[in-house]
DNA sequence: CATGAATGAGCCTTCATTCAT
DNA sequence: TATGAATGAAGGCTCATTCAT
């Protein structure tokens, strides 16, 4: 028990790394991110930094990694939601609000990973369990897009593949990503709040997919506040807390 | 009229930069685009270029204005189309489509422009020209939607402000474009053709929002092809053509 | 008695710490040694290395010290050959073609001596146990040389310091191992077996200095093998065994 | 023109690079030859050093050629020398022992060729040229060997391969330089001028292979004057000038 | 205007050495 | 005594930018 003391140590400071790091991206952009001013920040020295991340990519896909798995798990969760596939799917549009919350940076990561050398000087496990994390996460995806078929809850478009619909989630959420994180003045379309706008769009085209609503009337407001009882609690109440607590 | 020459000249090696910067971008990633690769591969001098751009964002900048105001144009003749509101936003669909192939690295760079220093250093009426492209494309989109609610072809749902629909088509397109031009293994959910995929979801997201599909049957291939002769029958055709010639 | 058993643990350690270092020496290279790869490869910490050697540069000189004090061990006792000062020359000669396979750093190591910060920061008491064993060396090799003059089996060319011919014959020692340990391609000259070369330009030297052959006939072979058999017989025999038993 | 002052200035900074790091490796030791204090040495930026050679290996490579380069040419000028083989051959001896004086780290930065990564790294022209130039020198010490030997001014040893004496004066020549360049107190066996410890043993191995000397009563010194005043007056003026001139 | 040599701040990374446990 | 995490000086290299010609 002895050594738990430190290894705890160790994947604290792992993740103050992580953390600083992407608070950097967020906050200052890519160029503000290195490994001088991360070592500067968490007040240790450039060489214990190495001793976690064996190069500036291994970080950087450390990151990627993480909110992958992240997101990858809250998808889990949320097709785990006991009810009808719209219930289900309206479960993973929910964890992707609340991701977007927590991990705002996420997609700029995963865009540094293309527009850099991360691919060739990552670890190569990095890069193994990223590819794995992605496939369950479509996986559980599937899974829900193919109940709703069988449940006929969903009748996909005639020469739409089964996964067209999964598709155009896809995108909606990672414009969606992109747009909020950039800097830009997006006032123009935005009048919103954060998660509305994201959320409306979702399920609209589930609605354009005539995925079938749930009896008669349909009540996002209560199905909303279930999924966030039942199954994003600690993350509904992390975000509800004020910033700094 | 002696100045003339000159000045076709200076605009011609300008055109000439932004393109070699633009390929670099798209083929070999960020890391790979520097003023000096870019002074060599024009067969110019560093200082030459730096008499086009002020500075490395400045470029950048001037890239991500180019595509821009492509994309307004097209959007804007879109918009322009003769035919109800459905028509006329598909064909702003249809722009978008080409705009993708045409510019593949538009949002490479638009997203660059966030990562980076590019807001402080680039000119700022390179900055306050973008900001007026933008407004214009909204200006031009939003028209459409007017129309639509006002002729009654297009019914927001309650409470949706009248924007939503925009950033639904707007998080689409960037979305679908960040997934196209990242190298990441995407084979997971597209197994359609690189248009296919977000043509789809634009429509199904417009019958989403109910906007009344044209005349009892719409045909889409119809329309489309009509719009791609009335409208963008130069893009499609470069886009048709061998990319050697 | 108690501490003994420590003391010679300590003593193989210390052992196994310097065979390490040589071999990464020869096989990787001057840069590949570095004290975490040492600590690594002999499964001990870094701590405990430290606690052997103050300083990269202490090793470096240890290592030094230890091949030179074999190589002065043998030549003692080749020195110490019955026979006719020619004969004992030749053992001497015979030891060095030994010693340099046995030892086919030894030179790269003093070598790195020089180059690097080894004389300022190495123990002062390596440097001069160095110094006495090179001092001891020199004057084995001068007994044989005083002797052979005594003898009247040597006659020095008018105006040579009694010490140049020993000059010579270690320049070509050296020279032979510098070469032999470069990785160039040094197939120019060298047609013939390694030893050979070495020894053949030794006998000549030797044959320059008009040093009396014996007894008419010389014979190389058979004095060799008994040089090999009375004086270097476990060496002979460690390098004719298979290298990894 | 215009163009020649400028080569000319970049030429002349070239050998600035080139001479200072011999400096400071001869003076100071390998670790004191870094990118960084040869900026700071002839007094221009890192940048400006980083034009000249592509990496710290690239500089090393450089330095091997040139002197090889030096070392080759003036052996093919020792060769020339007109008389018997055994004067072109002394010629080259001569030519050796002013270059040890001229360029003392020659063997050091050989050797360091060895050490480092400079085989991986150093641009591949450079190794390439190396190459070429060792095959230059071994040619022209070749011809003087079978000239000698057609002449019937040498009969090498039976079994000696063609090489063999090469390899002997190429031995001495390395080892000396190794000796000579060493910071060791080698005061042991030196007791004579830098230059006559060499020579005297160039030509005890010569004797020794019995290459026949000019006309019965060879006088060294009446040969080496003409060598150096035929063949290396430049040379020789330059070493009897005091070294700051 | 065009050039491209020169600059130097800045970044990533290594590794000898120390010291609290 | 053994450990190995932590340190931080040092070094190689890049590249945006300037400016004398």
């Amino acid at each position: 028990m002895a050594l738990t003391r430190k290894q705890r140590e160790v994947a604290q400071r792992d993740q103050l790394i992580r953390d600083t790091a992407r608070q950097m991206l967020l906050g200052e952009g890519y160029h503000a991110l290195n490994m001088d001013r991360i070592a500067e920040a968490i007040e240790y020295s450039k060489g214990t930094v190495y001793q976690h991340y064996s190069s500036k990519e291994d970080l950087i896909a450390a990151l990627a990694v993480e909110t992958c798995a992240k997101r990858t798990a809250m998808f889990q969760r949320a097709v785990g939601f006991r009810g009808r596939p719209r219930e289900r799917i309206a479960a993973v549009g929910v964890a992707d609000r609340l991701f977007v919350d927590l991990y705002p940076e996420h997609f700029k990561v995963e865009h540094l990973m293309d527009m850099d050398t991360v691919f060739d000087k990552a670890s190569p496990d990095k890069l193994e369990k990223m590819h794995q994390i992605k496939d369950r996460m479509m996986d559980a995806l599937e899974g829900v897009v193919r109940d709703a078929v069988e449940a006929g809850d969903l009748a996909l478009p005639e020469g739409a593949p089964h996964c067209q619909v999964l598709y155009g989630l896809w995108s909606l959420s990672v414009g969606h990503h992109m747009i909020r994180t950039a800097p830009h003045r997006t006032e123009h379309f935005i009048k919103q709040s954060d998660g509305e706008a994201l959320w409306g769009n979702y399920n609209v085209l589930l609605d354009g997919y005539q995925w079938k609503p749930l009896s008669g009337e349909w009540d996002y407001r209560q199905t909303v506040q279930r999924i966030l009882e039942e199954v994003f609690w600690d993350e509904h109440q992390r975000l509800s807390e004020p910033a700094g607590a």
